[in-house]
RNA sequence: GCCCCGAUAGCCCAAUGGCAGAGGCAGACGACUUAAAAUCGUCACAGUGUCGGUUCGAGUCCGACUCGGGGCACCA
């Protein structure tokens, strides 16, 4: 046995051993440990693992290995989100074949997990590129498919010119696309969709039910991603119209207020409304539509940009009080929220406000407050008493939001509504490397579902596919594939070219983990119900919005289908931190890049871990310039060396061991699993480091080395840095004596007794101010300890000669004298 | 512009309203050593961003502000 502790050596040793121990196996039938279902963020395969990837998965380690050592039957898998555009990118650019590029790159990733000691359970491992999990990508699509929460519709679609691809409004950022950066711009296309606004309710709603579970930061996110907005459609006539023009207002008390109507540019609306106008206003509405289609996005989301408009020379008539107002068309209205048209209120909305002032519209204040909008330009949107309003007049801005729905609904010229910013999810992408969308198009059928039986429709091989982007998909050349007999008709047919978004995939793949090589079912439904939801889901908060959403929808419409017995797929979420350099992330092109393969083969897996746990809470960013892997190596070879100086024998009955290093061990037992459920990871740190401190002072000053309490002590310090050091604790374990793996080995259940303090330190404080301490029994009583208190020298110097206006006692704790 | 989070020692960070320090880095000193490294030990250093309030007592609660980070921002 080495007396010497080395990295190198440790690694190589263990890892053979977990391979045939396989400790982490969450599949055994006859297993009666309680269950936790525990999941970190399945990467994405782009190469070896980073930095980030390193911090990920050494804190999603340390609650599953937390776990295991309380006794719990831990499922802790892990897999790949192995669709998606960087492989069919890297096909383009260097002539690779995207599937044989991603399988490398799984291998490496999984070669560097096993190395890093992720405690995953590698027979539960899946990969979404595979048939086998797509093909449930394809089952459930044609699940939703029946449901009507798969739908085509053509439509104004975000468009990346430089992907050549739609994507979902989550993939829009300040008008840039999430992945390139490019601008984003629209295109008309007929797309899938998924009906996610279906759900929008009880998205928003059940955010509550994830109070205190999940960060605050992530569901005011999801709050205002989906944007609920209560209020009323109201009708309003048109003249040379049939139909009256529906609004979406949540204002329908300031209707009195309303001094024209706008009408989006890029609307259905607009364009009939133009062609049945003048003909020189028909040719200026083509010339600004045109200029609108123009502008991208960013132009048009400035709030300060100034109001553009052109006045449609037609008229519409309010409802509640039959005023004739004029319908002008503008950008500044959204074809796609609500109806695409609204009621113009400027005295009470600021961009209603910035487009009457800017075309000299009329400004009329219907809730009176202290300020008035068109002498201070800013519209008022407070409490106040209407005024100008009819039957509203007198009314506060609640009551009279409710009477004039009810004046509304009685007329037939309206209906209490609400609208969401939230739409539906655009999910077909044009490109190869995904999952293929299972509908036939027959000329004479029309859409045709792909029969259940003849799932999976695997993608066809990449050669001989051009992947170059060019707007349709690659595989509508692949003239085998796509053309086929109709399911129905027999006829000529063609398959849907189009693939599905890969958000696809990751919004269900933590059932998928219950089974996961299944050709029968794409989860077992008893299965689910004894391991999900997931009990603790661990990563990045860059998918605050997009995936957690989607797989919050996916969760309802599974449980809609009676597959699921829970509405809410992850219990409780952690969201760690970026790993920084210098303050900045890092980047290659930045110069700061840290090379995670060269810190492991520096400092080892085990520092490394260790020092992402130490470095901080969990949630905030690591600055790699701040940390010292370093150290953390140091402290791993104090902790071994501490577990070898250990002298007793494995059978010692640690009650028999010193009082004070028992306390030590059962005091640390226990604010040690505080620390950890409570996410304070380096709190949890700083307490093996506290433990090993007093070991060590125990083995050279204290009882010694052979005393029976250090090897409880010792013991239960391997097992704890088993979370976070798995090479060195196996070692240590291995070295008092015992047979791995340490990673099960146990806590030892805390001994209360050990735990009660005989006598405590008692403070003294005057004002405040702190002016003695002594020793006294825990028991004492307030009366005793006041006496005390006040006869101590040091108490009565401060007091002098003030009169005592009050003694605030907590024994056995503390006193506090306030005088006068 | 609106909302949220943070600010504690030279640095990273702890502290159920009750002694500002758990732990670490960097630093100083000592032991061991021919010496150094490693190791072991000892020590020093802040009154908690600013102002005000509540309280017997505030890093902790409340209000305003400064700085830093994040989210939202023509969604009617």
């Amino acid at each position: 046995m080495s007396t010497e502790y080395e990295i190198s050596r440790i690694q190589e040793r263990w890892l053979p051993i977990w391979d045939k121990l396989k400790p982490f196996d969450s599949s055994r039938e006859d297993d009666d440990r309680p269950k936790k279902y525990i999941l970190d963020m399945f990467p994405y395969p782009s190469g070896d693992l980073h930095m980030g990837h390193a911090e990920a998965y050494a804190l999603g380690d340390v609650v599953a290995r937390y776990w295991m050592q309380r006794g719990y039957n831990v499922m802790h898998p892990i897999g790949w989100d192995a669709f998606g555009l960087p492989a069919e990118n890297a096909a383009i650019k260097r002539g690779l074949d995207p599937r044989a590029w991603t399988y490398e790159n799984i291998d490496q990733q999984k070669s560097s997990m096993r190395r890093y000691a992720c405690s995953f359970d590698w027979d539960r491992v899946l990969q979404t590129c595979d048939p086998i999990y797509y093909r449930w990508n394809q089952w459930l699509f044609l699940q939703f498919y029946e449901r009507g929460l798969a739908y085509r519709k053509n439509s104004n679609v975000n468009w990346c010119p430089s992907c050549q691809t739609v994507l979902a409004n989550e993939q829009v950022v300040q008008g840039l696309c999430e992945r390139c950066d490019s601008q984003v711009t629209k295109k008309a296309l007929t797309q899938w969709y998924f009906k996610v606004t279906d759900y929008a309710d009880r998205l928003l709603d059940d955010l509550d039910t994830l109070e205190g579970a999940w960060p605050s930061k992530v569901l005011t996110m999801q709050r205002n991603w989906i944007g609920r907005s209560i209020g009323a459609n109201v009708d309003f006539e048109i003249e040379g119209r049939e139909q009256p023009v529906s609004v979406f207002t949540t204002r329908p008390d300031t209707l009195y207020g309303a001094t024209f109507m706008v009408v989006a540019v890029d609307s259905e609306l607009a364009r009939e409304l133009a062609d049945a106008a003048p003909t020189d206003v028909k040719a200026a509405f083509e010339d600004y539509l045109d200029a609108t289609k123009q502008a991208n996005d960013i132009e048009r989301l400035a709030t300060d940009r100034e109001k553009t408009g052109l006045f449609l020379e037609r008229y519409a008539s309010n409802p509640l009080n039959g005023e004739r107002i004029p319908i002008w068309v503008s950008d500044y209205v959204l074809a796609d929220y609500g109806t695409g048209a609204i009621m113009a209120v400027p005295a009470h909305d600021q961009r209603d406000l910035d487009f009457a002032n800017a075309m000299k519209l009329p400004v009329r204040v219907v809730v009176q407050t202290d300020e008035d909008p068109i002498e201070t330009g800013i519209a008022t949107t407070g409490d106040g008493v209407l005024i100008n309003s009819g039957e509203l007049n007198g009314l506060g801005k609640a009551e009279a939001i409710e009477k004039a729905i009810e004046i509304l609904e009685d007329r037939k010229t309206g209906i209490r509504s609400k609208n969401f910013r939230l739409r539906d999810w655009l999910i077909s992408r044009q490109r190869y490397w995904g999952t293929p969308i299972p509908i036939i198009h027959c000329e004479k059928c029309g859409e045709v579902p792909v029969p259940l039986d003849q799932l999976p429709v695997e993608l066809p091989d990449s050669s001989g596919l051009d992947l170059q982007p060019k707007g349709t998909s690659p595989l509508g050349a692949a003239s085998d594939w796509v053309n086929v007999a109709c399911p129905k008709c027999s006829g000529p047919a063609r398959r849907d070219s189009d693939t599905m978004d890969t958000f696809v995939d990751s919004s269900w793949y933590f059932l998928r983990f219950l089974d996961p090589n299944s050709e029968e079912v794409a989860f077992d439904v008893e299965k689910a119900k004894s391991w999900a939801p997931v009990d603790q889901y661990v990563g990045g908060v860059t998918h605050a919005i997009l995936h957690l959403l989607y797989a919050r929808f996916f969760t309802k419409v599974l449980h809609d289908m009676k597959l699921i017995d829970f509405e809410e797929p992850f219990t409780r979420l952690l969201n760690q931190g970026m790993v920084l350099m210098n303050g900045a992330a890092m980047s290659k092109s930045r110069g700061n890049l840290v090379r995670l393969s060269e810190q492991l083969d520096e400092h080892g897996v085990d520092a490394i871990r260790l020092t992402m746990s130490f470095a901080g809470p969990p949630e905030d960013d690591i600055d790699w310039a701040d940390v010292s892997p370093a150290a953390a190596s140091k402290f791993l070879a104090r902790a071994w060396r501490v577990a070898n100086d250990v002298k007793s024998a494995k059978e010692v009955d640690p009650t028999t061991g010193d009082a004070e290093m028992r306390k030590h061990t059962h005091q640390f037992l226990k604010s040690f699993g505080e620390a950890i459920e409570g996410f304070k990871f380096n709190v949890g740190v700083a307490k093996v480091m506290e433990l090993t401190n007093a070991l060590r002072k125990a083995i050279d000053t204290g009882p010694g080395a052979a005393d029976p309490a250090v090897r409880e002590g010792a013991e239960e310090l391997a097992k704890a840095l088993s979370l976070y050091a798995p090479y060195a604790a196996e070692e240590m374990w291995s070295v008092l004596g015992h047979e791995p793996s340490v990673a099960l080995a146990g806590f030892r259940a805390v001994d209360e007794t050990l735990l009660v303090q005989s006598e405590m330190v008692a403070v003294v404080q005057v004002n405040g101010k702190l002016r003695d301490k002594f020793s006294v029994p825990v028991d004492i009583s307030e009366d005793e300890l006041r006496e005390l208190a006040l006869a101590s020298e040091q108490v009565q110097k401060a007091i002098g000669s003030s009169e005592i206006k009050n003694v605030i006692v907590r024994a056995p704790k503390l006193v506090n004298i306030a005088t006068g």
